[in-house]
DNA sequence: GCTAACTCGTATATTCCGGTACGAGTTAAA
DNA sequence: TTTAACTCGTACCGGAATATACGAGTTAGC
C-alpha cells in the first residue's frame, strides 16, 4: 500500500518513470555491494539527484523495499523458468543453478533490507522462492529421496542460511567463485538427502 | 595491544575491577540481544554511568572487542571440557552439543562485532572454536567418516552458519528452543557425513 | 507553445550517537 | 587518615545521515 511508485498503472511522464527505473536499479546495485549505502551515493549511482530520488521514494525504507521488491521480482522470474520436475535430487541442482548467482547478487540487499524493514514485510517480500523450495522439497518428500526426520520450514531455511553464507564467503574471498556453485550444491543436496541408514553411530 | 583492560597483571582498585566485569557481561547481553545497542544502553544495564564506562573503554570498538573475547575465552573454556575422542561423528554431537547454547547466547554479539572491528581482528578472535572444529573434521576424514570432496575451511564455515542460521530462526520463535539441539546436530552431521554411495542421481 | 510535471542544487533543520571536558563527590587501599 | 583512584552527572562538540524548504531551470505531452 506504499502511495508513490506502487502503482503501475499511475499515470507518469516518460521521465519519470525512467528515473525510478535507474534509481531501483542502482539502488539493487549499491546495495547489493555495501548494505549501508547512503541515499546520496544511490543517487549519485543513478545519476541523478538526491532531490529527485526524494520526490520517487517518500524514505529510505520505501526504496530499500522497492529495490529489494524488484531483486525478488527479477529473480522469481528466472527461477520460474527452472523445470522442477524429474527426479527431485536433480530438480534441486537445477533450481541452485539458477537460484546461486542471483543470491550472490543480491545477499547484502537482504542485509540492508533486514535492518530497516519491518521484520514480517521481509518474509512476504521473498514468500515467493521460499515456498517454490518448499514445494520441491515436498516433493521430494514424497518421492522418498529428501529426508523427513526435519521440519520442512527448517530445511528450507537451511538452505537458506547455507547459501547466503555461501555468498559471503565468496565476497570475502575465501571461496573461489568459480567453485562456489557445485561446493553449494553438494552442500545443500546432503542436508536434504536422507542420512546414510546404516552409517548411525549412536542411538 | 590495548591500553586499557587488556592488562590483567596492571594493578587496578577491586571496585574498578568488579566494575569491567559488570560493563562487559552487560556489553555481551546487551550486543547479543541487539547487534546495535548503544553505549548509553550498555551502561545503564551494567549500573554504570556512561562516563564510567569510558574511563575503561576507549571507544565503542574496544568494547565490542572486549565483549567477544570474553564471549570467546568462556565458550572455549567450555568447549575444552569436550571429549573428542571416539568416534568422529560422536565427538561431533558432544561438542554441537555444547556450542549450540554458546552459539545462540551470543549470535547477534558476533553481528555487532562484524560491523565494528577491523575484519581480520574478528578472525583471530574466533579462530581457537574454529580451529578446534577444523581438526575434528580433519581427524573425521582421516577415520574415514567424513566426506573429504569439499575444502575443510567451507565445511567448517558451513556449520558456523548453520549453528547462526538456527539461533536467528529460534530467536525469531520459528524454531522450539526444545528440538532446536536436535535438529542442529542432525543437519550438521547429514553436511559432513560422506553422500551416501549408491544414492547419486546424476553424474 | 503552453502548462504541468519533472529535475536538481543549495541550504538548512533534525536526530542520533560517539566522544570530550570539567568538576565534584565517593571509596578503596597504604 | 590521607591520597590517589574511581564514579558519574551534565553539558557540549562534531560528524553523519535522513529529511525538508525553497526556488529556478528543463522537458515531456497535449
Amino acid at each position: 500500500m506504499s502511495s508513490t511508485e506502487a502503482r503501475p498503472k499511475q499515470r507518469r511522464r516518460a521521465d519519470a518513470e525512467r528515473s525510478i527505473v535507474r534509481i531501483v536499479a542502482a539502488a539493487r546495485s549499491c546495495l547489493g555491494r555495501d548494505p549501508d549505502a547512503t541515499i546520496d551515493d544511490i543517487a549519485k549511482a543513478a545519476g541523478v539527484g538526491r532531490m529527485t530520488l526524494y520526490g520517487h521514494f517518500p524514505n529510505r525504507a520505501e526504496l530499500v523495499e522497492a529495490a529489494l521488491a524488484d531483486a525478488m521480482r527479477a529473480g522469481d522470474e528466472t527461477l520460474s523458468a527452472v523445470d522442477l520436475g524429474g527426479d527431485a535430487r536433480e530438480a534441486l541442482t537445477r533450481l541452485l543453478g539458477s537460484s546461486w548467482s542471483l543470491v550472490a547478487e543480491s545477499a547484502a540487499l537482504l542485509q540492508a533490507a533486514q535492518g530497516v524493514l519491518p521484520a514480517g514485510r521481509l518474509r512476504t517480500l521473498h514468500a515467493a522462492p521460499a515456498e517454490r523450495m518448499a514445494q520441491l522439497v515436498r516433493r521430494g518428500q514424497d518421492d522418498g529421496v529428501f529426508r523427513t526426520d526435519l521440519p520442512v520450514t527448517w530445511l528450507v531455511s537451511a538452505v537458506h542460511y547455507l547459501l547466503n553464507g555461501a555468498a559471503e564467503e565468496q565476497r570475502a574471498g575465501r571461496l573461489d567463485p568459480a567453485d562456489a556453485a557445485g561446493v553449494v550444491t553438494a552442500t545443500v543436496r546432503s542436508v536434504l538427502v536422507p542420512p546414510a541408514p546404516g552409517a548411525a553411530a549412536s542411538s
